[in-house]
DNA sequence: CGCCGTATTGAGCGCTCTCAAGCTAGGTGG
DNA sequence: CCACCTAGCTTGAGAGCGCTCAATACGGCG
């Protein structure tokens, strides 16, 4: 989301799977039209809405979920800083599921017609789109692991790679609350709390609230499985 | 994956994801140089192997999957009669899962290149595959769901929509061994056997081995919780 | 400072796993 | 054509991991 209007080092913006985009879209006229300031808990489109606009995350993150029968809510992914929101609607035309900020949350908007048009004569944009969208297929294939103990340590590991803090040093911060990241990984919030406190016994993290140091990568990549 | 070279009204064609592209590439050259045919367990490629071609499934089914640090396999999708494979290996240019037959499987076979070149002067064809990749990222959103019974029933709707049995006397012919099946669900095999047992005792299907009729839809998706 | 949503911790239960023993179906060879 | 063989499927019994329910602790925000 480069976004000229900001600023051409924001480096947000060039961490946004969007930069490439705005970038040539300036050439003619601004991509972005729009950017929302969201507050925790607000909703980005709302699940059979019709296709109309793809977000990019500039700052904060977001779930997209899914309410069944029982009013039980199934979390389908998370969106964090950087990425792109929007193409699971593709398909269908309409949103399969809701979107929904967890916390406060910048996002740029694009008109999915004028995103198109702008991909259509541009291989190089297509290119970078398939990339990422290719990249996402892969995201939680570890969901059905074994044990709670796999999913959480892969979870993470996907996490710090995500949001590049992959420095030995670096600290995440989650954006989710256990009882959102359970849900995502088949698991009960309170499972969550009981293994991140084990990790942390046995050295692996250092976990405060929403703040987790990974002390111990390669431990965590053996319990991982992967 | 028309390739005229085998029919133009071959249904399967027809059926297929690669259709759209064969029937313009035909145009100019055939798309399709290469149609193998694949006994059960051969392997398309392998976890790591770079990516230069994608494959149509034209008869048969594919798993991708991933063996752990324990020498584990995880199966990470199926593919069908009419899917296209390998674009997960776009972001990193090398497939980041192995990918075998689970039955004798016809495969078109087409370069990447060739295939991206095609599509980048084409805005129709660019749209079908973005639609065809954005409804695979909502494939398989179920495997976390809390009970065995709500993700086997979700699993079992999903294969009917995908192997366009909807019919109500449609039966599907699983592809997958129940081991198969349950890695996918994180279940084990075992669990499969039993919930299909239970679910053919309350009349919701017929199971013979690997052909389920579907007896009674809405209270399967009353189940699935959908 | 007090409130409320969120996280932690504990106790007991139940679903699914594991292990083990038959069973079935399909393929092979005499 | 039938007997055998083997991989895959079914069924049973027991154990364990993660769930539920409940009580307590924490932390952000007014």
């Amino acid at each position: 989301m480069t976004l000229r209007a900001f600023s051409k080092n924001n480096t947000n913006c060039i961490k946004c799977g969007l930069y490439a985009f705005c970038d040539v879209a300036e050439l003619n006229a601004p991509l972005i039209t729009h950017q929302q300031h969201l507050k925790r808990k607000e909703t980005l489109y709302s699940c059979k809405d019709n296709l109309t606009h793809i977000y990019a995350i500039h700052s904060g993150a977001v779930k997209t979920y899914h309410i069944d029968l029982d009013g039980q809510e199934r979390i389908v992914q998370f969106y964090l800083a950087g990425e792109l929101i929007g193409f699971e609607a593709i398909h269908s035309n309409y949103h399969p599921f809701s979107a929904m900020t967890l916390m406060q949350t910048q996002v740029c908007q694009v008109s999915f017609n004028k995103f198109m048009s702008l991909i259509e004569s541009n291989p190089i944009l297509q290119k970078a789109l398939l990339s990422s969208l290719s990249q996402r297929t892969n995201f939680g294939h570890y969901v059905t692991a074994a044990t709670s103990e796999q999913r959480i340590a892969s979870f993470l590991l996907e996490l710090a790679k995500r949001l590049d803090a992959n420095q030995p040093s670096a600290s995440l911060e989650l954006a989710m609350s256990r009882q959102d990241m359970g849900n995502y990984l088949g698991l009960a919030a309170e499972t969550i709390s009981r293994v991140l406190t084990r990790f942390q016994q046995m050295g692996l993290i250092v976990c405060h609230n929403k703040t987790i140091q990974l002390k111990n990568r390669s431990q965590l990549q053996y319990i991982a499985q992967e």
